[in-house]
DNA sequence: TTTTGAGTTGTTCGA
DNA sequence: GTCGAACAACTCAAA
């Protein structure tokens, strides 16, 4: 067996419990060398602004939970592979250890080191930290990747067992000396000039808050999970999404902690059927998965994309999940839904744009997820959405939001206005209207489209397809 | 090979 | 107010 410490390149798997690539590196007692690497070269996509900041909290949680068991993290710059292969000839590793991405790039590059790292004798050894169930152990019958969210999920679930997570590993060895470490604040991850993140102090990153939220999720919401997660204002959905996003904590932790809710375990089904879709599809944020949908013409409609993405579009469903979105760099799963549906369908502007929106702004933006639920809602994914599934933000908003809370927190110009019309403030009369002190068209916008009309235009444009 | 049952999240219209 | 049908067939997965 080769000598020399062990490399743990930490990629989205910023964790230390139930962490095998981790506990494979203190397995033998070698020294552990744990290294992340930021890789802002093209190539695999490059994480957006909202999930940088979360990024910079969660490289220094971890770093901090290292220190305390007499570790360290080593922060490298530049093009990965090449980062760390000169790293483990730096420090004289005699092995590497990571766990798995599924993006095709990311795998090319990835299976395109291991080699290399072999041919110089090195051992290297990658681990599955981040799904349930990998995308080549699960196939149909007829040995092809399953497309209907039902029976995947149905025919995961056995393979998936009742996983025990494992625990930290209880010590790492340091080596004799540390190799240079960048560090964290020159790397300039977090927001300046201006700082626009004052809206993330409701965030902990990091693996010691992923675990806080999962338990109080466990004790407060799991029970109404199934009801709690379509009611904006009242937020019974885990948020969990970043945490997972990073690593910070595994799916199998959270599935194991979530037995009680049927429920929940399937929202961790279909970031595992995303994960799916991404191993098999080139690139599902460039790419209709079905391509009908390269011959939409979508509308160019600058002024219909900013209005949606700066909360402006006289909806208020819609414009309160965009301001959240640009406060909290959070939206509400149900709010989502409704707002990508409203760019796809009633402004029938692609769905990529504002795919890059969200993948910018969104603290759990990830590269399959965000990608496989807009093309979800778009119609092109995989068990997509039915193309005459489109979704009113007024009958939607007065649904999952029928006092208006949630309109009233985010779209504060409203607040004065009775449940009643706020979901649809243009059919408030006069009086009601003078009574909130509101002056539509001046204080708040009139719907930039008929909603009707919009509807009737993206029933026929995609009926054409 | 053929058949069969089923398919995350909706809206509108008419009875 | 409530309810069922229509929306558009199509594809998937398994028997």
């Amino acid at each position: 067996m080769s000598q020399g410490p062990v490399l743990m390149w930490f990629r989205r798997d910023l964790r230390l419990a139930d962490n095998p690539a981790l506990l494979a590196a203190a397995a033998d007692g070698r020294p552990v060398v744990p290294l992340f690497v930021l890789d802002e070269t093209p190539g695999p996509r490059a994480p957006g602004a909202a999930t940088l900041w979360w990024l910079d909290k969660s490289l220094a949680a971890l770093g901090a939970s290292l220190e305390a068991m007499g570790s360290k993290l080593i922060l490298r710059r530049g093009e990965a592979a090449k980062v760390v292969a000169e790293l483990a000839a730096e420090t004289g590793a005699g092995k590497v250890v990571w766990s798995r991405a599924y993006d095709p790039a990311t795998v090319a590059r990835d299976t395109a080191l291991k080699a290399e790292l072999k041919a110089r004798g090195l051992e290297a050894e990658s681990f599955n930290g981040s799904l349930l169930i990998e995308p080549w152990t699960l196939k149909t019958g007829g040995g092809t990747p399953y497309r209907v969210f039902t029976p995947f999920w149905r025919a995961a679930r056995p393979a998936i067992g009742e996983p025990e997570p494992e625990p930290a590993p209880e010590r790492l060895a340091a080596p004799d000396a540390w190799p240079r470490s960048d560090r964290l604040a020159d790397w300039g991850l977090h927001p300046r000039r201006p700082d626009w993140s004052g809206g993330f102090s409701g965030w902990r990153p990091g693996e010691a808050g992923a675990q806080a939220l999962l338990s109080r999720f466990v004790d407060d919401h799991l029970d109404h999970y199934a009801l709690g997660r379509d009611r904006p204002a009242m937020d019974g959905s885990s948020r969990l999404s970043p945490h997972l996003s990073w690593g910070e904590i595994s799916p199998r932790q959270a599935y194991a902690a979530t037995g009680a809710s049927e429920k929940f375990r399937s929202e961790l089904g279909w970031r595992e059927f995303n994960h799916h879709l991404l191993f098999d599809q080139p690139d599902i944020a460039a790419v209709n998965v079905d391509h009908r949908f390269d011959t939409m013409e979508w509308r160019a409609d600058e002024a219909g994309f900013e209005a949606w993405s700066r909360g402006r579009t006289g909806l208020p469903w819609v414009d309160a999940g965009m301001r959240q979105l640009w406060s909290e760099g959070f939206m509400h799963n149900r709010v989502r839904m409704a707002a990508a549906s409203f760019l796809i369908k009633h402004l029938l502007i692609d769905w990529r744009r504002g795919e890059r929106w969200f993948w910018d702004t969104l603290v759990d933006a990830d590269p399959a997820n965000n990608p496989g639920n807009w093309q979800w809602v778009a119609g092109s994914g995989r068990d997509a959405a039915p193309f005459f599934r489109v979704f009113n933000p007024v009958s939607q908003g007065e649904r999952f939001d029928p006092e208006g809370d949630y309109v009233r927190r985010w779209v504060p110009e409203l607040a004065r206005l009775p449940a009643k019309y706020i979901h649809a403030p243009w059919t408030a009369p006069p009086l009601a209207l003078a009574g909130a002190g509101l002056n539509l068209g001046r204080d708040y916008p009139l719907p930039i489209v008929d909603l009707s009309e919009g509807r009737n235009r993206a029933l026929a444009a995609f009926r054409s397809l």
